[in-house]
DNA sequence: TATGTTATCGCCAATGTTTGCATTAACTGG
DNA sequence: CCAGTTAATGCAAACATTGGCGATAACATA
């Protein structure tokens, strides 16, 4: 059985209608690559089925971050969505210069998280979570070129084509 | 000298002018109480000065963030502001639930800043940092009451009316 | 105080996102 | 399969936030 599948299976089995749209906009956000913008999504989902509505596409992204299928990036201030892969899941630190996204490991947080639980018992949605703040390049005052390779270690990532 | 003097001044030393919609977003904000919305500082600075527009508003409350006068956080999905007390900076958690915003003090941050920057060279954004998640009541499962005192420790405070 | 420069304002339109509502279609049970 | 129930869709309008632009007023300078 397919992710695809899984997650499909999934929704219905929390009482979640399989819709032709919400099929479509899992695939297209699977095949998507990393960080799609909600306006990519629909372009893509109204091509393949042109009475595709964009609060459709949004209703579908919202319910997807609900239940966990895709995660959330707010990319300057524009929403962004990504598999969330259960194997390889991971946070994101958005720079607010050159509006680039960077994966973090969660294993960076995870101390984070247990404290707040201990302290106050709040529970924080670490699924759903962003830092924003400058990256190395944007710091050392060089813009970076648009499709300059950045990785230095392996859970950082471009975003943005 | 008041701490509005010195916010002004402030800002008039970073060449910006000191207009009275300024002189009135500040004190306003500053005599609101916590985590004001933006529709709630529009509709006092209007009534103080019926020509203020909306995206004056905006615009002053933005200045007023990247200046750091101001402490933004994003409730719900809608943004609201406190006036930045030095003496008791703090960050928020805010439940996605019920949709309070509670204050976490800076020490819970501070070795995730340490570990970004040496990690990473990611200098994070923490001044305008917010974590969302489910407080303790709302994990308790009972919906608390409008009013509801839930001090626990004397970082938490209440915010929405 | 008078004058020039230019940041800021008010107004309006655009954008990104959410919501209400009538219609459609996914599921359920027979 | 068939019909009934109700969640989900499409459409349009509302809402929250941002941006362009010409007019105004804050500040500097004399
Ligand atoms: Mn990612
Ligand atoms: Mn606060
Ligand atoms: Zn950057
Ligand atoms: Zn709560």
């Amino acid at each position: 059985m397919t992710s695809h599948e899984q997650s499909l299976q999934y929704l219905q089995s929390l009482g979640y209608r399989l819709t032709p749209q919400r099929l479509l906009v899992l695939e297209i956000v699977a095949e998507g690559g990393s960080h799609m913008g909600v306006d990519e999504v629909y372009r893509q989902a109204r091509a393949a089925y042109p009475y595709m509505d964009l609060a459709t596409v949004y209703r579908t992204l919202r319910l997807f971050k609900q239940v966990g299928v895709v995660t959330e990036v707010a990319i300057g201030n524009r929403l962004h969505y990504e598999l969330t892969d259960p194997g390889e899941k991971h946070h994101h630190m958005v720079c607010r210069d050159c509006h680039r996204a960077f994966n973090l490991s969660p294993h960076y947080l995870e101390e984070f998280r247990d404290t707040l639980i201990k302290e106050f018992g709040f529970a924080p949605d670490l699924e759903h979570f962003t830092v924003s703040g400058d990256c190395v390049d944007c710091r050392a005052g060089a813009a970076p070129a648009a499709g300059s390779t950045i990785n230095n270690a392996d859970n950082w990532e471009n975003a943005e084509s």
